[in-house]
DNA sequence: GCCGTTTTCGGCCCGACTGTTTTCAGTCG
């Protein structure tokens, strides 16, 4: 039977969520009285007949119903009406502190944002500020709110975690000294989103529990791994003591993990949980390794592991999918090439397609992007010049910026209007003079509108050296006409590269439904570069397709998306995303020197005959 | 939607605080 505090909180609910959609101030506050009146009542309703209830100041005939309905079938029709025609993600901004109902309202029906991960991007890129009642306070502790509600729904972009992981990193290697210490798990792996940060200890129990709750952690359990569990593949036999795994939770509310093992099992424990359970699984069955054969134990390094193994060295970024071993194998992407990996009847599996010349280099790094691809300046929204951000770029050490500021059709953003873009191409101009060699290309980022169309005229789109054609309104669609639109802009001449595929925010908004595998086709026969939006919350292309997109000759562009110069420090996020499908330099268009970029774009220019 | 009457409609309306305003709107306790 539903309690009074259940019944005022359906009531409040309701209201809130009626002043919302801009109902009658009156009806609300009768419901939210009405709720606040029961709250505070003395017994509860549901010892008391219809009558009493509605004697109760407050409360009259319609509440009254209400309430025997509340009663009767636990829930308030009403509310149920409101909650199915606002989007969940609207109701959920409801447990920000400092939004209220008429902000939100605005939030949703002003600025087009149904959900607390775009609210939080649209803080970022300083769109709140342009609406009356919101100000640059406004707009941080908005920002801030959502951080630490987001923080405290247990995962995190690993952009978020990453100071506080370093932080604790160097605490830990602090406090245990020569211990046999390192990150692992997730975090290593350089996962987009994190959701636990864990390290291999070789260390003593008790004193790892006391260190952490010593730090006031909270301890939250502890497990003894079965040896086959923690390290599958190696034989539990040959596991010279337990591992435990040992969690808290940090006083800023982070899932922390230890596994706790000995001295000599630190090497196996610290290279099987850096994997992925199918590169594991994969791996027992290429390396031939097998709960008989005993490996779990002696080696000093994963170096060692690999080696003997007959596998060349792969980074933990790259220990995901299971045919990461097989291209190791036979391509040799690093040049670790072990003489033992050639022997076996591993080799006549070897796909035609595999050990392409392009394979044998070292994954991409952030020092090999030379230029500054997708970015805005405020001719836009974004918060720097041209002139700061080519400022910024030389100071950097980059050879050139691309200025793709936004479209026309993106109002809320100030998109360029046609003369506009005539301006601006004066002052990129007068700039390029003034600071060459280092160069800054036009470019724009073109919206595709809802029939795939860009929205510039041909000629004014052949006038720019690229064009980043984006999706950014109309995002609730189907696959079919995601895929109508996407395809449609792909195939557009004037189409350089293909920006944020997916339009989706990690943690937020899934974005929308596409037949990635097509799209990718589609941009391999177009010659369109694939953008990889180096944003921590975008990092869309997912680099779960870049192996793909390479096998088919497509080229990425690890891009900042930069609404201002300290936007830049976001390529790193794009590069170690792009580390763990194996993009190599010569395959990313940012990291083509200046001089290649050139010809690059006047090729692109020829073959469409402009 | 509730209330209370100059009894069946018209008025209802916490105050402190913050932030965005330039006289007020929105949120919160």
């Amino acid at each position: 039977m539903p309690d009074n505090d259940y019944i005022a909180d359906q009531f409040s609910r309701l209201a809130k969520l009626m002043d919302i959609h801009g109902e009658n101030s009156f009806k609300i506050k009768s419901y939210s009285v009405a709720a606040f009146t029961i709250e505070k009542l003395p017994q509860q309703l549901s010892g008391l007949s219809p009558a009493e209830i509605i004697s109760i100041k407050g409360i009259g005939d319609a509440i009254g119903k209400k309430i025997a309905g509340i009663l009767a079938t636990g829930e308030l029709a009403l509310l149920e009406e409101f909650r199915e025609k606002t989007p969940p993600g609207v109701i959920e901004m409801l447990n920000l502190k400092g939004l209220g109902p008429k902000k939100i309202a605005t939030i949703w029906k002003e600025m087009g944002i149904e959900s607390i991960g775009e609210l939080l991007y649209a803080c970022q890129e300083n769109r709140l500020l342009l609406y009356r009642g919101f100000g640059e306070k406004t707009q941080k502790n908005t920002r801030d709110t959502i951080e630490f509600y987001l923080r405290s729904q247990g995962s995190h972009l690993y952009s978020e975690v990453e100071a506080y992981t370093q932080k604790m990193d160097k605490l830990l290697h602090t406090h245990f000294g020569d211990t046999p210490l390192a990150l692992t798990g997730e975090y290593r792996r350089q996962l987009e989103i994190i959701d636990r940060l864990d390290w291999v200890i070789a260390g003593d129990l008790p004193a790892i529990r006391h260190f952490f709750e010593s730090h006031d952690f909270i301890y939250e359990a502890e497990e003894e791994l079965q040896p086959s569990a923690a390290a599958a593949g190696f034989s539990p036999g040959s596991m010279p003591g337990p591992i435990t795994y040992i969690r808290f939770k940090s006083p800023e509310h982070l899932s922390l993990g230890i596994y706790c093992c000995p001295a000599a099992n630190f090497a196996a424990t610290l290279f099987t949980t850096s994997c992925s359970p199918a590169f594991l699984e994969e791996w027992t069955a290429i390396a031939g390794w097998n709960p008989a054969s005993g490996h779990g134990s002696g080696y000093g390094s994963e170096e060692e592991i690999f080696s003997h193994a007959g596998i060349p060295f792969i980074p933990a970024a790259e220990r995901e999918q299971a045919s990461v071993i097989e291209r190791f194998r036979t391509s040799d992407p690093y040049g670790t090439r072990n003489p033992s990996a050639l022997s076996g009847p591993a080799d006549s599996t070897v796909p035609a397609s595999a050990g392409s010349a392009s394979n044998l280099r070292t994954p991409i790094q952030p020092s090999d992007i030379r230029g500054i691809i997708h970015s805005h300046s405020v001719w836009s929204d974004g918060s720097n010049t041209l002139e700061e951000m080519a400022k910024a770029c030389i100071d950097q050490g980059f050879e050139y910026l691309v200025i793709s500021d936004h479209s026309k059709s993106a109002f809320y953003a100030q998109g360029l209007k046609e003369d506009q873009i005539k301006e601006q191409r004066l002052q990129i101009a007068a700039l390029n003079k003034e600071l060459a060699p280092f160069t800054i290309f036009h470019s724009i980022e073109s919206d595709i509108l809802n029939d795939g169309q860009l929205d510039y005229s041909d000629e004014v789109l052949a006038g720019f050296d690229l064009v980043i054609a984006s999706v950014h309104s109309n995002l609730k669609m189907n696959e079919e006409k995601a895929m109508m639109r996407v395809l449609k802009a792909v195939e557009n001449p004037y189409t350089t590269i293909l920006g944020h595929m997916t339009g989706r925010l990690l943690l937020s908004r899934p974005g929308y439904p596409l037949d990635t595998k097509k799209v990718i086709d589609a941009c391999a026969a177009n010659k369109v570069v694939i953008e990889l939006n180096a944003h921590p919350r975008r990092l869309d292309i997912d680099w779960r397709w870049i192996r793909y997109a390479l096998e088919k000759g497509v080229l990425l562009s690890v891009d900042p998306d930069a609404h201002s110069i300290t936007g830049y420090k976001d390529i790193k996020y794009g590069v170690l995303a792009a580390q763990k499908a194996g993009l190599t330099k010569d395959r990313n268009l940012s990291s083509f020197p200046l001089a290649q970029f050139r010809s690059f774009i006047a090729e692109r220019r020829a073959a469409r005959g402009v």
